[in-house]
DNA sequence: TACTACGTTGTTAGCGCTAACATTGGGGTG
DNA sequence: CACCCCAATGTTAGCGCTAACAACGTAGTA
């Protein structure tokens, strides 16, 4: 910096005055300046910049079950989001996730000195885990709302189950089952919730309800139940994955998708569009997700003010081929 | 930290010597320094650190398609051994490849003062820009062997595909066609190149190849095309996704697998094994691949060395039920 | 006893930057 | 013409840490 200074003839604040967008600067000072800064290459230290100011421009991004479809793809926005508003993101994943694998996370954050953190681990019960560790930091969770310590932002899930449901109901069926992921998760939850409410809203009995593990597997096996079992004309799977299951148990028994059986997906993920038929599913727009969890943390930042903030955004019922009004044998 | 060396009744410097793991320190101080340390509950500032030493403890990790499922197991795999060996993770999501994302990306890295780099871009071509580049940091490239000005780490692809197709001529099969991935990645390269070695070496002709673009939507369509055009006994599907798309135009003609066709995968991906029937195919060890990256990375950070380190972790074939003997008809 | 050597601790300087204050000079006002 | 004001720039201090050196005391040696 000293460099530029010299090179520009100016004083090495002046320099830093360019640099920070201070207006305070003539236009050919700032113009002899920004040539030295080219000239040289020069970039800035961001350790010295941030040991003065007390910010890092990072912002830490705690994630579980990275490699599957939600988590992964709202990473990959969150990282667009931040990068876009100037801020470098930082990424601790958890093998295991326990107030003390998140704990310790968190403190690495706080070592490292990043300014905020977002939480992107769909557990349930991680949220007072977050609260009771109280950093000092701004925190916005991903599906968290209703906390008011906290800054949460969602896919409103429930709606999206609802809305899954309701067009199910709309075709006529009476008897909508469920495949649910596994208990612990607040997607499963917040999906299972909406499928019931949809189900109280018409009036229509509660139909049965199998626990898979988001696995393709899980939803062959629970197809399989439900063929054994289970009367249904229709069946809503919390998510695409099972709902391929449930497609390949039925393939396999002769049942004709959607002629007797309708079946609704949930996430949109890449293959779904290809299934045989092609899955009626869910749509999440994780980008706008990822988004909106940025913003949020960078208003936090700016204005000072902790927690509350939520927002939620809505998924899209995405219609293809896997579903029709229930044959009338 | 002067308030723990006041605590502790030393001076700030023996604080530092305690933190630095510096033997020059009698037990006795030590003790009485950890102590002040754990009551005040100190942790050492990163910037400060940073600007003295001149290191981050940060590792940069340059990424695309990060959501796809290699992808996104390597970089799981990444941020695990960097942070056992104690070093922060900062990633970078690129949209599109091209030189000057790659570059902008490479100074954003710079700027945050990352110790060195992994590049986990699994396009050709993308390693002459990282060396045109010359960053002087420590990159290694995952995908990138022989580059001798450029250390990298590879699963050798090619060997695996070599493994799946003499596994198919082991079986007797003398007409194995290969549905390869989108032109412009070195696994499809690389995969295609085990395929037509295997082939040679066994004295068979080429079989036909067919491009997809890694989905399975693309297996289906290649599927179908097989059907009409091809007269093959087994094919060889560039990943798990394709292969997928494959067991799908096969099972909906009434073409059986593996009695009429054998199909082997590539990747062993979550749902392979729930196929139907499960998916022979061949495993990729992400676990270890990223271990592997850091530990190199590290070394050339303490040694000084650059470049020129290669290692290739060899994949697994895994049998399942895709695959047996060509019928005789 | 006097000297050296070394283990232990303290002191000082400086990493590269920004915040706060000090200084300069040109234009408007009475 | 003297005054003040403010925009433009320079100067100084210090963020929290580590490296380098200085200082101290104790034990071993002659």
């Amino acid at each position: 910096m000293e460099d530029v200074a010299k090179l520009a003839g100016v004083s090495h604040q002046t320099v830093s005055r360019v640099l920070n967008g201070n207006p305070n600067v003539s236009a050919r000072t700032l113009e002899k300046v920004q040539g030295a800064i080219v000239e040289l290459g020069y970039r800035r230290n961001t350790a010295a910049r941030s040991l003065v100011t007390r910010r890092s421009n990072t912002i830490g991004v705690l994630a579980s079950e990275m490699s599957q479809y939600g988590p992964s793809n709202t990473l990959l926005a969150l990282q667009q989001a931040a990068r876009e508003a100037g801020y470098f993101v930082s990424i601790a994943g958890l093998d295991d996730v326990t107030p003390e694998t998140i704990e310790e996370a968190m403190l690495r954050f706080m070592d490292q000195g990043v300014d905020g953190i977002i939480v992107q681990v769909p557990h349930s019960g991680i949220f007072e885990t977050l609260v009771s560790l109280n950093l000092g930091l701004p925190v916005v969770a991903i599906g968290a709302t209703g906390e008011n310590r906290l800054s949460g932002v969602a896919i409103d899930q429930t709606a999206g189950a609802r809305q899954a449901v309701e067009y199910l109901i709309s075709l006529g069926h009476q008897h909508i089952g469920h495949v649910a992921g596994p208990a612990g998760w607040v997607d499963t939850q917040a999906r299972i919730e909406g499928w019931r409410t949809a189900l109280a809203q018409a009036g229509l009995p509660e139909g049965p309800l199998f626990e898979g593990d988001w696995s393709a597997g899980s939803g062959f096996r629970a197809g399989q139940e439900i063929m054994r079992d289970a009367h249904v004309s229709a069946i809503f799977a919390g998510n695409d994955q099972m709902a391929l299951g449930l497609l390949r148990a039925f393939g396999e028994a002769g049942i004709n998708v959607p002629g007797d059986v309708s079946v609704v997906g949930f996430d949109d993920w890449l293959e779904s569009e290809f299934f045989l038929p092609p899955l009626t599913t869910v749509r999440q727009n994780f980008q706008e997700l990822g988004q909106r969890c940025v913003h949020i943390l960078l208003a936090e930042l700016d204005g000072g003010a902790r927690g509350g903030a939520d927002v939620e955004v809505v998924p899209e019922l995405v219609v293809r081929g896997t579903t029709a009004s229930p044959s009338l044998n």
